[in-house]
DNA sequence: ATTGTGGCCTGCCCGC
DNA sequence: TGCGGGCAGGCCACAA
């Protein structure tokens, strides 16, 4: 241990919450549905966000049920039944901020989601793996007695109630080509950039952008509206096809490039050694060969 | 309006 | 051996 590079890999084998590792929560969070909530538990305040107090979350939970699991990008939305015996208030109206009918999950870059005693995901990368319960940051405690529990040791995540989902773009995983193209055109940022902005596509991160990047032949630091047609079209199926290697593999950390984002790693297409640098304030790592 | 920057938050690993 | 600093990245406030 201790030479250079050595360490790197290890730690970035484990997964970072992108849109495979929540789309892996949404399908552990649908054992919670149906199931009455007895009480929930706001263990940090920082924890909640958004304009509802932990006291008004905790009030809207308590006595409902969970009757959908949705994901929109990297947003978990748990939408909230009526409480037991009371009315239903019908399909809720996705993207309407304070109407109490919705809990937004958010992982930031260490949490993880907990259902009965279950991880959606293994392990994740800069989070320690110890199940210390100092990390529980927020916990539903259904009357059956199974938790659904938020674990962040850093509170980059969070909870909100009635998120305001219309500040979304579209889903990554199901975006069109049109849509991507308006996501990108007249933009002077870098796509890089562009492709990680929530309000234009949904669910990209650092770790899948360098990955859809270097699969699509782009450079990072490409300024969005200077992609041709063929670019285009070039990056929506490489955006399309990472995504869905992503979700079968069932990690964004399993993508080829990730293994090599460290100092002397290679491109795993042509052999050249990457190069690193900050592109939409986020450390990126590109082939300087074949991606222009 | 768009685009860029820094701070939050903690664990880990490095050099001193 | 301990300590300080850099770094990891999602998201937000803020500046230009």
């Amino acid at each position: 241990m201790g030479f250079l590079g050595r360490h790197r890999p290890t730690v970035a084998s484990c997964p970072v919450p992108e849109l495979p590792e929540v789309e892996a929560y949404r399908r552990l969070a649908q054992g919670a549905l149906g199931r009455p909530v007895r009480d929930a538990t706001v263990y940090d305040p920082r924890f909640v966000r958004g304009a509802a107090s932990a006291r008004t979350v905790v009030a809207a939970l308590r006595g409902a049920t969970f009757r959908a699991a949705r994901r929109h990008g990297k947003l978990l939305v748990l939408d909230l039944g009526a409480p037991r015996g009371g009315v239903d208030p019908g399909p809720p109206a996705a993207g309407v901020p304070g109407d109490g009918t919705r809990l937004g999950l958010r992982f930031g870059m260490t949490g993880r989601l907990v259902v009965d005693g279950l991880a959606g995901v293994d392990r994740l990368l800069y989070a320690s793996d110890r199940g210390d319960a100092v990390w529980d940051r927020f916990a539903v405690r259904f009357e059956d007695g199974g938790r659904l529990v938020m674990h962040d040791p850093r509170l980059l995540g969070g909870v909100e109630l009635d998120p305001d989902e219309s500040l979304l773009g579209p889903d990554a995983a199901s975006v069109s080509p049109a849509e991507l193209r308006r996501a990108l055109e007249h933009s002077a940022a870098p796509v890089k950039a562009r492709l990680m902005d929530q309000r234009r596509l949904a669910g990209v991160g650092n770790l899948m952008a360098d990955e859809i990047l270097w699969r699509a032949g782009i450079a990072p630091q490409r300024r969005a509206a200077s992609l041709s047609a063929a670019e285009h079209r070039r990056l929506h199926r490489h955006l399309r096809t990472t995504i869905d290697l992503l979700l079968a593999r069932g990690g964004s950390h399993l993508g080829d490039l990730v293994p090599q984002r460290h100092p002397g790693g290679r491109c795993p297409r042509d052999g050249a050694e990457l190069s690193r640098s900050t592109v939409g304030g986020r450390t990126s790592w590109w082939c300087g060969r074949h991606q222009r």
